[in-house]
DNA sequence: CCCCTCACGGTAAGCGCTTTCAGTTCGCCG
DNA sequence: CGGCGAACTGAAAGCGCTTACCGTGAGGGG
């Protein structure tokens, strides 16, 4: 990017006849004093150059930018996209600019992400994507994590499990437990769990709010009754069909993320099985778009948008102490289940 | 943040044994030559002190960065977190960040935001919004986006229209014009238009291509087959509903967005108006959720992510030549439409 | 065998801004 | 009316990196 001839903060100090210094104190330090009409001359010049400072410059000056890193699994899933949406607008509140990456649920991805994002000495990194249970990949990213913390950056991350950094907790395994109550409530006993890969945390964290849920009404799980898939449709469709193709298929399907309940439903309406007629099924996450699903999908809603929010609200906030925001999940009720029969 | 003793290019230089100068040129310019394991040597001390260059820095000498802006309506909008997704996965292969910022459709704000990028000198600004049909805000805009670009900075926009920078030119009209001749095939001949904004292009263009399309088979829309709505779900249930409670309701609603889309039939689903038995309902941009939509939504596909894909990699190139990627979308006829009676 | 050429590597000058430090200028008390 | 501070302003030193611009040593041609 050739820099070409763009107004300095120099020219503008020439041009309101201060030295330099004054016109960044000016400029910059709305509680400086100065000679009376001073500030109101600096401003002038400034606008009438069309002066606008180099955020480089500054950054390099003041070791200080205004970015903050936002590190998701995919922009294109609704369940993130919301959550972005969130985040960026209370950033852009402070004039803060949002870089999103995506790692597509690959650890080694993410790490390289959080990698980037560091060197390029953003504000702020928020990890919105769920954490992995493997011990070598967690440790390499608290390292990195908390090496950028030490050298000035904030962390946040939306998962729990991280030694470093602010926290937005999410009660995956209550929100579950709570859908499994609803869900007994209106009557089913036998159900089925269309789950994602298991290396996940927050996967393993709703599993075990299903069991728990289920326990409680003294049910259990059979060994046949999750399926482990992608996060995806596509993984909800294969989720769907390999648990009623069995011989005695299950009244509920518990999935692990909107987006895998609407694979599901679309499998259930290509086989013509009827939801929740034959089968009820119920999603988590809460994305907008589940009330437009056919029937409207039960959820756990999470509030994505203002997890995002909390989450920006928490990078703002200094490294310590250490911030954890619980965030329980509510059962929305709609079309997608009812009871069996 | 506080810039914490971090390992800078003299500590990387010193350890090698070398000068500021060489160790620069050993670790950015892979062309440079030097003594034979010189490079390794400086490579292996940056390596084992952990160094990472700091873009501020190298952004004002060099008076180039690493980031690019992109300005959408709303991530939250499946269109435009599809086409984030096409500019991330191109962005992120040059290493450079992509900064998503949001107008909600308030020009006011798309040109608050175009500003802030470009003081912030990202290396270029993608303006994936459809523009507006403002006189003055697009002369200010433009007049922005000019001094941007002559300062170095790469412009793309992804709407017709702008006299600056490339250009992704979406066929808007003649998708429409294709959709609707694929309506008529299927037999229509009373429409309804749920159209978004009259102020947007976008909405304009599709709408001409409406007619157009119409006129080649020697119809045309009365004056109340069109409404205007918000581009939003919300939008198009109010679309529908005055469309449909007219005395004399239209066999086929065309809307100027898969979400408006979305709407309508949400709100012919709630009036247990059949889709498409007593009406048909077409979308245009071809998010993914349109398949999931029940029925599925035939739509004018526009391969959004595609679309994002050429935007960011026409922000690659230089300025001049200017280029313009014309992109059409193709008609997908799914399970909303079908003929009339 | 010497000089010229050239590839290397070092020195130093910025990139544009912030901020310390020191020099001024007033205002005000004694 | 002189002197002491307070309040400003300006000069200058960086922030960490790139990149002319040179001096230097080695290699090759005359």
């Amino acid at each position: 990017m050739v820099e070409q001839s763009l107004v300095r903060l120099q020219d503008v100090a020439d041009h309101a006849g201060v030295s330099l210094a004054t016109a960044s104190r000016m400029l910059s330090d709305p509680n400086y004093g100065g000679r009376a009409g001073l500030r109101e001359r600096v401003m002038a010049s400034a606008t009438e150059l069309g002066y606008r400072p180099n955020p480089y410059a500054r950054a390099l000056a003041t070791a200080t930018s205004m970015n903050v890193g936002l590190v998701i699994h995919d922009v294109r899933d609704a369940y993130f996209a919301t959550l972005s949406g969130g985040v960026i607008s209370v950033a852009e509140h402070d004039d803060l600019l949002v870089s999103i990456v995506c790692t597509y649920r690959n650890p080694g991805r993410e790490l390289e992400y959080v990698r980037r994002l560091a060197s390029q000495r953003v504000r702020a990194i928020i990890l919105a994507g769920s954490s992995v249970r493997d011990g070598a990949h967690n440790a390499a990213m608290d390292a990195e994590l908390g090496s950028y913390q030490r050298s000035g950056g904030s962390v946040v991350s939306v998962t729990r499990g991280r030694t470093v950094g602010h926290v937005v907790d999410i009660d995956n395994a209550g929100g579950m437990r709570k859908l499994v109550h609803s869900m007994v409530e209106l009557g089913h006993t036998s159900f089925g769990v269309v789950a994602g890969p298991q290396k996940l945390l927050a996967v393993r964290d709703r599993l075990q709010g299903i069991k728990q849920g289920l326990k409680d009404h003294g049910m259990a799980l059979g060994r046949d009754d999750v399926v482990h898939v992608d996060v995806s449709r596509e993984g909800g469709m294969a989720g769907a069909q390999s648990l009623m193709r069995r011989a005695d298929p299950p009244r509920c399907l518990l999935t692990v993320a909107d987006v895998v309940a609407f694979g599901a439903l679309s499998w259930l309406r290509e086989q013509d099985i009827a939801v929740p007629g034959d089968v009820s099924v119920a999603g988590f996450g809460g994305i907008p778009a589940g009330i437009d699903a056919v029937p409207p999908l039960t959820t756990v809603d999470l509030q994505l948008e203002r997890i995002g929010e909390s989450a920006m609200e928490l990078a703002l906030k200094p490294a310590s102490p250490r911030h954890v925001v619980e965030v329980e999940g509510s059962v929305v009720m709609r079309g997608s289940t009812a009871g069996p029969r």
